[in-house]
DNA sequence: AGCGTCCTTTTTGCATACAATATGCGAAAT
DNA sequence: ATTTCGCATATTGTATGCAAAAAGGACGCT
């Protein structure tokens, strides 16, 4: 699972040529373990943009030393999850309407990228893989299921950025929607924007299927800027609550 | 400089109003101040690919404790700089041929991206410093001028990725071209190529130059697909020297 | 000679101690 | 009353110590 998917940087890699049959035992450091811990804490909210993240009450609650904490910290600092400031400590980055324009400026562009890849390199059972998902999020769709609609919603989208077979692009586009995600703007969505996207995604597969790259890459752009539209929407409802 | 440059992550930012005319002398931190060396050290090829870096020796090197160090390990491989090896250090992430094919992928659709939006954005003032740059780079080109040649395309390139105004598109872009750069494909080049180059860039000016976005984007595509090639071709000369 | 084991040395991971910087509060001065 | 200064406290930055893991090598075995 994490070998595939948050792998750490898509660089060098393996040279040595198969010697690991065996999944290498990921054998955790601790300030790893610490920088995931700290990433859900941000995603799931717990931690809210813009919060201090003081080093030695996390301590205490993550039973670390200061140590692999402060190395957790640069490590999220680089992903852009949170940010320093010198001799004052780490803030969890907080995104402005301007930052989340300009994420999904870039996000567009990533996902339509990546379908036009994956619609010439997906395998048949990778295709077959993401319809059965989408059959499952249909049914979530049905029955009103709006976290099992998000879940399998962002299973897709990432299935589909793994079928492009490029960790470059991979990598960007996981650490740029870990950090959209921390909006958690899966909250309201009316009947018919979500009638929309689903039959938005339903076209996105039919693309898939038939290998028509253009289309699917067409389709995810629309399809990001719809999205982009909904949370810049529901940014403007925020805007009263979380004044300041 | 290192405020609309190499800022951290392109996130939150001042909120305080003006208050500051002062340039607010930029205060480092040692862990920061390491991490820049590094990344030096590791573009200009003075720590080669593959090269594992000793904690200890890098310590008395670059006069600092084993702590900053570490925490500028953990911000290099967050970049993709260095990869770490649990309880063995850290190596200087190597490009495999696969690495730099998907690195091209990802760069020719990011440099199309900023293209596209540089056309509809850059200020004429911009525009006419990048043709001032072409300028200069086909003096150099004239004059045979390689080194000069290569930082004056560097730059024009850098200049239309600001010029799309999307701090998050920028950081991807320079994150990127930081880790290709190591390469340092900048060695040999026949004539007929460069020359091809030269005509590309003055192609891509004068669609800047009309704001004809598609048109600078598909250029932008095909340049880097290009000096992809460029680079792949050498990579088999190196091949036989570089054995191992 | 090849191979494996045990032991020594080296190197990394984590914790903690110390130093530098920032923050908050109260007193004094204007 | 407001501002400024100074001190006490809290927090971050850096260095070092200690333990665990890996690398290297000598020795004995097959």
């Amino acid at each position: 699972m994490r070998l595939a998917s948050s792998s750490p940087p898509p660089s060098a890699a393996q040279q040595g040529s198969a010697a690991s049959v065996i999944p290498a035992l990921d054998r955790r450091v601790l300030h790893e373990a610490v920088a995931e811990r700290l990433r859900e804490l941000i995603i799931d909210g717990t931690l809210a943009p813009g919060a201090h993240l003081n080093e030695r009450v996390l301590c205490e609650q993550l039973r670390v030393s200061r140590t692999p904490l402060r190395e957790a910290f640069r490590t999220l600092a680089a992903e852009g999850v949170v940010e320093l400031l010198p001799n004052r400590g780490a803030v969890v980055a907080s995104l402005s309407r301007e930052n989340v324009e300009h994420a999904f400026e870039l996000m567009r562009e990533l996902e339509a990228t990546a379908g036009k890849l994956a619609a010439r390199r997906a395998t048949p059972a990778e295709i077959e893989s993401i319809t059965t998902l989408h059959a499952d999020m249909s049914r979530a769709h049905a029955r009103r299921n709006l976290p099992a609609y998000y879940r399998l919603n962002r299973e897709i989208h990432a299935a589909i950025v793994r079928c492009a077979r490029n960790p470059e692009l991979q990598f960007v586009y996981e650490r740029l929607n870990a950090r959209l995600q921390a909006l958690r703007f899966r909250s309201n969505l009316n009947r018919e924007k979500w009638d929309a996207a689903l039959q938005e995604h339903h076209d996105m597969i039919d693309a898939l299927t038939r290998r028509d790259a253009r289309k699917l890459g067409a389709l995810l752009k629309a399809h990001l800027d719809a999205k982009r539209d909904v949370v810049l929407a529901q940014w403007h409802d925020d805007a009263h609550e979380a004044a300041r």
